[in-house]
DNA sequence: TATGAATGAGATTTCATTCAT
DNA sequence: AATGAATGAAATCTCATTCAT
């Protein structure tokens, strides 16, 4: 049987519906993973019944896609902001990490989602975007990275490629264990992933 | 004269099929998910019907329980042989991100299920290894960390728990991208790992 | 001084809604069909949403059952005339294909929507109307070609049905391209019909 | 609960259970409608379940068009046979009149279902094949009406396309009311439309 | 060992209809 | 009169699994 989640205090401005709505279902595509959530689990968490969701959105899948695309719109307008304050290359590494950690913690559901789908998703038509976003990204990245080598600041001696996937796939993958709210700010987290990434974890002899 | 063992019925080895379903089965669980693949993409790619594939499997969960048994069971082989041999924290660590990165190698796409699939299965009782195995990992991990910390190897001004998510994951993700075959032997990319991992990706000014 | 008859609300004449909402489905239940045609559809069409079609009508099928018998009473009203006229058989014949096209050319939304769903409707209670009124229709349309027959009118050396389900056929059909506003006239759509369906194609050799 | 048709004898050819399908959902698609028509009643027609006829075919929609595409194929195969033998125009007119009557005996239910749906379907891309046949269809018709016009074996003074209409519909409208095994053969009731076609059902005073 | 055909449970989706505002 | 949101029943479709051959 369903689940209420609140009777609502008493008005909310009524076109937020689908906006609740896709805040409910990313948060069981990310518990439960895209396949394994029905739409009736969805409906429940909501409060309704399965079809009643088909008023507000075409498909499953549209939500899905809904979810993901407001996502990174998100996380573009806050990297761009970013990419465009010409910043040198480590503090441009600095700032894109600590928005990294700043929308995991906005949109935790969505970047899990992300992490477990984005690979078999960006074959279908429909979620090109990713594609597209994954190139902008990798792009951003490895301009970032070269640059800082370029100038002295980060190593020559590894292989860039490596070192692209090893901060990227390391920054990320702190959604499927963060909980925001929790100990950490997302910039303390930062700071902490900052330095290990940059001075690793072994004690320096000085 | 050629040694013959048995007048064998008509085609190839019989008990060896059920190692290369398991193996065709691992690679599209690892491509598409296990909700999102179905018995019949698995039968397609073995060239045979679905319903035949229960002749050799009780269930499709049995199949992937037997791949995640299989990929756990050799990984444990090989930690056991590191965590045994008495190294000290750094010596330790190294040992076990190599290998880690060997296991990736072999088994590349059990990694890769495990990576996307535990956190769900855990809480059902015929996936409880799952569990125990993780609590094993975790226990060994930090261990050697606090060693090492305790022994001036490693810093002291980290978080224990997230130095051990990011060692962790940092390892893990690379069966997301890896390839066996390609240009970096798994014991090169460990090298690279660890190198960023102990002593990060900034330059050191000498 | 201008007629006022009452202080109207604020829009139009509110009574013609009906109407015009009952023309908006006929078009739409004649385009696709009775089945394929969701009230969204309609409302659509009708520039309004699904549900405020109920406040005019009770269902989908009392629309339907609205369509079918006012085409079906004026009909009548028009086929009465003739068959109380008391003309001979011939005269008959070609008064009652000329009132047909003039029907088609009113009704022809509901004409056709009658060519295509009549026969899956007579068995239900509430559409009793359609077979009463296709006993009628036979009738009267094999009573005209009896009589006919024996006048010496109309050839004795076909089979009488084959013969009624031929002319009422070539009639009503022709709903299914019929387009008001054409280039000919209802009537001279008629006189064209009877002059193939009295004399037929092939030229006479005189 | 389904209604098994027949045991079958003992063994029929393997690859004909596809084929018998196709013939009793064409049954249900004729006396029904296709969108009246639920997969399920299909099924318990052939006595199965509904899910089952999913092994067989993709979809219902595909159902529909594997029948019409089936019927289009016999029914051109037999027109161009027609066409193809150098007939003058009135032969032409009543061998294919005559082919008509045989379809509508093979295949009244496809016959029925194209009859009833075509209209709403050639909107479809996947059912662009019908309106390729309708438009051969228009094309045979047409210059075979304008070689008798030409020719003198039709009358001059009728409206070109609204004859062809006329005969057109009226052939197939048949299949509402055809019954195989019934009184008439095809041929009968093809020499009886041709003569009420060709010479009109008024008495000649000669 | 494998096929061909089916089952049966459940998933997604559709849609006429209702109802408070 | 009309909207926005929902219900609930039923439809289409999916898929792991079974089983006779």
């Amino acid at each position: 049987m369903p689940t209420k989640k609140k009777p609502q205090s008493t008005t909310a401005a009524p076109p937020e519906r689908r906006g609740e709505l896709l805040h409910t279902a990313a948060e069981v595509f990310a518990e439960q993973g895209y396949n394994a959530t029905t739409v009736r689990k969805i409906a429940d968490q909501a409060g309704m019944l399965a079809g009643s969701l088909y008023y507000h959105f075409d498909s499953k899948e549209s939500m899905l896609e809904e979810i993901l695309r407001t996502f990174l719109d998100e996380l573009w307008t806050g990297y761009d902001t970013v990419l465009d304050a010409g910043l040198g290359p480590r503090q441009t590494l600095e700032a894109l990490v600590t928005e990294s950690f700043r929308e995991i913690d906005r949109h935790r559901p969505a970047v899990a989602i992300y992490q477990r789908e984005a690979k078999a998703l960006v074959a279908q038509e429909r979620f090109g975007f990713l594609a597209a976003s994954q190139r902008r990204f990798e792009k951003a990245w490895l301009t970032t990275l070269e640059q800082g080598v370029a100038d002295g600041v980060f190593r020559a001696d590894l292989d860039i490629r490596l070192t692209y996937r090893f901060v990227r796939d390391t920054v990320w993958v702190a959604a499927s264990w963060y909980r925001p709210g929790g100990q950490h700010s997302p910039e303390e987290i930062a700071r902490q992933y900052l330095s290990m990434v940059l001075d690793g974890i072994a004690r320096r002899d000085t």
